[in-house]
DNA sequence: GCATTCACATAAGCTATACTTAAGTGACCA
DNA sequence: TGGTCACTTAAGTATAGCTTATGTGAATGC
């Protein structure tokens, strides 16, 4: 890379310049003069050897150089603002910004929250609820725990230890109206989409060939988001194919049951992910040892389940 | 956005220091003494509060805050760098750098390069055939031509006035072989996957459906480029289904020939983009200008044509 | 084992970059 | 027509960023 930039100061100025469009605002932003900055886009010009604004009566407008150059030093200057705002970060022990899907955050993390800042009350939880996400250090994120199958290049990438099966969930009164999972014909079903992209897929229709019973249901609830699906099961509106993570915490409360004990194991796993290097910050290590001893404390009801892969069930 | 950056020479050291993992060859790259570097990165380090670098004896090694930051940082100034050569590049009217895909590149520009050269011999044209771009600004793109349903989002869009039809087309030693439609079921049909993603799609089975003859072709050559399914027609392999803009040139030449006139329309045009506000350079219009004559020079061949949607022809 | 070398740190001093204040220009507006 | 607004220009100044020169500590070589 040859330094063939001009002043990177004009640079910060026409980028302000331009995201104001006005010379006066930028230079109340950088904390200058308006003089100040006004020489510093007449220094980038004459470096780039052609005008970015052309001067109007009240106003500023951008030429094409200017256009052709505006979006990127926007992009570039965010950029190292964020690369900034990351290694401040790594000073800041006291919180601790995590990312999981919806149904992660809704049904495993939140209902743990009071717990973890009681064992680490020095340590402030921030979440950010989104399954869109590239770049940690771009978007602020110390911690993701993501399901799928990822790359995970260029991050640290630990492996939760717990197979994320599906079984059949419901309220306990609804248990007692369905006895047997052949009775789950008459049932209303809920599906939920958002492992749909599994490639064996973990369905009703693999669970239902698994216990040897010749249906394929159709009709019933349909949701995109696995909370909901689960939402839908505890407000008692039919039984649900519950994942592992999203139900854990309702059959150990007991406000769901699973009264079938065959899961369909999908062999798919939660990933905690961090950049590398901040595997060893303090946050970090605490946040993952307590997710550990949550999920060992779970351990029984997963020892409970028959558990078979999901691939051993597909057609054909 | 706030201006609470570092002053810009120390993240720049830093960023050179990170890519070089070393003090003095970041030096030598900013043309500045080692000192210098030392200096700027000290500064750095006290702006931040802590460490960047662990010196070592004979080298250095990036800390945590160091490695957090200097993936931003090397990004960061790609970025500013590549705004900068774009804004330079729109000072040079002599250049202009096109991308395509690779069967119109080979087939539609390639074969036209030279009278192009003869019509503006003060352009120099370049080309990146490549189907995967986003950003014209970063990649040091002047001008796209793209097939297909894109968003066309923030940069200039213009539709080329040439339905991309297709058409059986073969040698001519190959037509005398197969004089009617129906004599192609004895034909080697070539396959072309590269439009397989149209929506109403354009294939043999359409074709054939098109001309009442009941045949569904399965057994034949497939290529992933429509340029190679070209070529296979041109070296005698079989019968390929031409795209308008792929064959164009070969039907007008008379290596190729497309003895049934019957085409189907897929509804889809090439787009000519470019940067907002570039689209009146000089090069640029020249080059858009160039691209309508020739489309217009082969006006008589689309014109012999019987066209009809491919979605007039869609089972069920 | 001692001198050499290599890579970075530090000191002292200089220069030019980036800033300030103050005055100027031209266009719009009341 | 005078006031205001937004940018420009001029002149002077502070300091950021550079240089040369010297210093430090740990590998390397003889």
């Amino acid at each position: 890379m040859p330094d063939r930039l001009p002043p990177l100061t004009a640079l910060r100025a026409f980028d302000a310049a331009a995201r104001h469009m006005s010379f006066a605002k930028a230079a109340e932003e950088l904390h200058v003069t308006p003089a100040a900055l006004s020489f510093q886009i007449k220094s980038l010009e004459e470096h780039l050897g052609t005008q970015v604004f052309r001067r109007l009566n009240r106003a500023v407008e951008l030429t094409e150089a200017g256009r052709a150059m505006a979006p990127g030093m926007a992009d570039g200057f965010q950029t190292l603002a964020a690369a900034w705002r990351a290694a401040e970060r790594t000073l800041d022990n006291e919180t601790l910004t995590v990312t999981a899907g919806p149904a992660f955050t809704a049904k495993w993390l939140a209902p743990r929250l009071y717990e973890f800042a009681q064992a680490h009350p020095e340590i402030e939880l921030r979440f950010s609820a989104t399954l869109k996400l590239v770049d940690l250090t771009r978007d602020g994120i110390d911690v993701a725990i993501r399901f799928g199958t990822g790359t995970d290049e260029g991050v640290y990438s630990y492996p939760l230890p717990a197979d994320e099966w599906v079984c059949p969930v419901m309220t306990p009164e609804m248990a007692a109206r369905f006895p047997t999972p052949d009775s789950l014909r008459d049932a209303t079903l809920i599906f939920d989409d958002s492992i749909a992209f599994l490639k064996p897929p973990a369905n009703w229709d693999t669970w239902f060939r698994m216990m040897g019973i010749d249906f394929a249901p159709k009709a019933g609830p349909r949701f995109s988001q696995a909370d909901h699906a689960i939402d839908a099961a505890l407000a008692g509106v039919g039984v649900a194919l519950g994942r592992r993570s999203v139900v854990i915490k309702d059959l150990d409360d007991g406000r769901l049951v699973a009264p079938f004990p065959n899961a369909l194991d999908t062999g798919v796993r939660f990933r905690f992910l961090c950049n590398k290097g901040a595997e060893m910050r303090p946050q970090i290590v605490a946040f993952r040892d307590w997710i550990l001893t949550e999920i060992a404390k779970t351990e029984h009801i997963t020892d409970r389940m028959i558990r078979k892969p999901s691939s051993d069930f597909q057609p054909e």
